[in-house]
DNA sequence: CACTGTTTGTCAACCGGTTGCCATGAATTG
DNA sequence: CAATTCATGGCAACCGGTTGACAAACAGTG
């Protein structure tokens, strides 16, 4: 290679011939700078870096710019800096109503800062969710993992390239935003014992959650502080129909309160209970956790453990926008408080 | 100065400061070009132009390819081309759960035919989704508008520059994919008939929905037919709360069958009925609109006329990816049909 | 063997911003 | 008033693919 001619240098003198591009083709920073009579990577400084230009001339161009109509092409600027100014988000589940509040906040946070954001599921499968992970990568600034499937290490990876926030797990090393659950089920479990209750089931989420075990260690943890009595059940998924199928396994229990891992599995295990003729919350109470959408359309209307679901996804976006920005923490765990949200299926046990 | 040298060829004995991207630098065509002999044009044709090139190049490069474990820069395929293997989504509520589905079906869709989703929601405000249009439109190849707010010109300005297709609304000369409410409807005004009511009440949704409308005409309709009078009713807001509000309005009317423009106004007007120490249905029969998730939740579980929420984004999605394509029709609207879910909300008139 | 028609690969000009380096002229200072 | 900063704008080389134009290689005919 011994002669680098400039490839704009050429005598474009043929017409305007607009490249593909369907519509209207859009105004560059080159037809601001003929407007402006400046050059174009003035025009460039004066729009992305404050400061550079004297106040005359980024007046000049700024009126140049809105007298075009002018909107900055994210991939030409993407192609050399790298940055897109989109995040994405990768729930565990579209289908989970949970994570709907999560989508909101992390959505909401996303165009209030001026971000976009890129949706992706993994449907509950760690390779699933790894495949989509990576193929986001390539399109966004940062992630945000919903209730992650993959092991720690995978995060950690994807981790080097671009920063990962976590919502739903703890992982050593990374950024993350949890629900700490201990505020929300000791008011759980001292309502329940002050109501006459003995004896406490969990009914357990799936083996691969993380979360999952934190609750069941805050129902052991509060169990014993209170004195009551603790039995874990296991469900096969965390769903309504889940939920039906262990209202065998809570009967048999002797469990006259039941916490479960999540509303879905509360609401399928009353409907069941119900409709073997058990009165909720006399003969037995029933309490979920997350507070979902349609949690209390329920008769009665369920009472639950909120997590404030929504501030997650806006905790996260915010934190993985900071760390764009260059503020913001590196790692650390951001908890967020949870609270008893005393409904109808819970109360004194009368049998 | 006679002789142009590369900037970045100077002494850069300094540490290999690679420009900008954060992480691995990725192989790009010109590594695959040079590990395979060929030019990095043959590479991209090879990865790109299917039959353009030699097989036997075409295999070279492809093992090269995948030793380097390369991945092409969106961005740089973007810049050129203009097409992003990405489309936005852009929804009236993320708070609404009707949406629920059609995120569903559109996510699905699109990672399924590899593309990537990118989601914005317009909060019922024409305005606000005027601006996440134009926002979206510059990085996605086409776009779905989901109960759309905005004029029906401002969708068509928008159709000239990218492919849209717009779900739960008709738009003259757009592809849109409608739920045809009429069989539902019918389905649900007969079993009233039959089940001894006379006069039918309709609540309405918000005066700019044009699928308020729809239904309301389709009431009329099968009402008409039915010999059944039908009156209708307006709505504060398409909500719980706004439901509620409602019933006041309900017992007035001397209706003793309700149909809602959705659900959540149908299970907001249960509740407050039922506080009201009205029996649903042996006094009042309800029936909501779309079977969100949740509506089987409530006691009596409510009877809905489904819309098939998740086809219609997996329709569209499909829809405005064969646009891309090439093949698939440029206007028109799809119909997918509605269904009378009976549950326990609606029945015999005993009063 | 010359001659035309078709593959296949190469060259280089893009797409539209960004940014390191340098020249210019104004402002500051001794 | 000369010397030295310093703020400002211009030049051109990128980022990593895509693609039109063209040449070389190859095959098929008369």
């Amino acid at each position: 290679m011994t002669e680098p001619t400039a490839p704009h240098a050429a005598p474009s003198s043929g017409p305007g011939k607009k490249p593909g591009r369907a519509g209207k083709s859009h105004a560059t920073i080159y037809d601001i700078a003929k407007v402006a009579g400046v050059n174009p990577s003035t025009v460039s400084r004066a729009l992305s870096k404050p400061g550079r230009v004297s106040a005359k001339t980024q007046k000049l161009i700024e009126e140049a710019a809105a007298g075009l109509d002018y909107q900055v092409n994210p991939f030409a600027r993407a192609l050399p800096t790298g940055r897109t100014n989109t995040f994405g988000l990768i729930v565990a589940d579209i289908t989970n109503p949970t994570f709907f509040d999560i989508i909101r906040g992390a959505e909401t946070t996303a165009t209030g800062r001026d971000y976009t954001l890129v949706l992706a599921e993994s449907a509950e499968s760690p390779a699933t969710e790894l495949t989509a992970a990576r193929r986001l990568m390539a399109t966004v600034d940062g992630l945000i993992l919903a209730s992650p499937r993959m092991d720690d290490d995978n995060i950690r990876a994807l981790a080097l390239a671009k920063p990962v926030v976590v919502i739903n797990r703890e992982v050593e090393g990374i950024p993350c935003v949890v629900p700490d659950v201990n505020k929300g089920i000791g008011e759980a479990v001292r309502s329940m014992a002050s109501n006459g209750h003995r004896k406490v089931a969990y009914v357990a989420g799936p083996p691969q959650s993380w979360m999952s075990e934190r609750r069941w260690e805050g129902v052991q943890a509060a169990c014993e502080w209170s004195r009551l009595e603790a039995v874990r059940l296991e469900s096969s998924k965390p769903t309504v129909d889940g939920g039906r199928q262990t209202a065998r396994d809570v009967r048999a229990s002797g469990a006259t309160a039941v916490l479960t891992y999540n509303d879905l599995l509360a609401i399928g295990l009353m409907q069941e209970l119900q409709a073997a003729g058990i009165v909720v919350p006399d003969q037995i109470s029933i309490v979920g956790f997350d507070d979902i959408f349609g949690a209390d359309f329920t008769t009665p209307p369920l009472t639950t453990v909120r997590s404030p679901l929504g501030e997650c996804g806006e905790a996260a976006a915010g934190r993985l926008l900071d760390l764009l920005g260059g503020s913001g923490e590196a790692a650390g765990t951001l908890r967020v408080e949870t609270e008893l949200v005393l409904r109808g299926s819970s109360g004194r046990f009368v049998a």
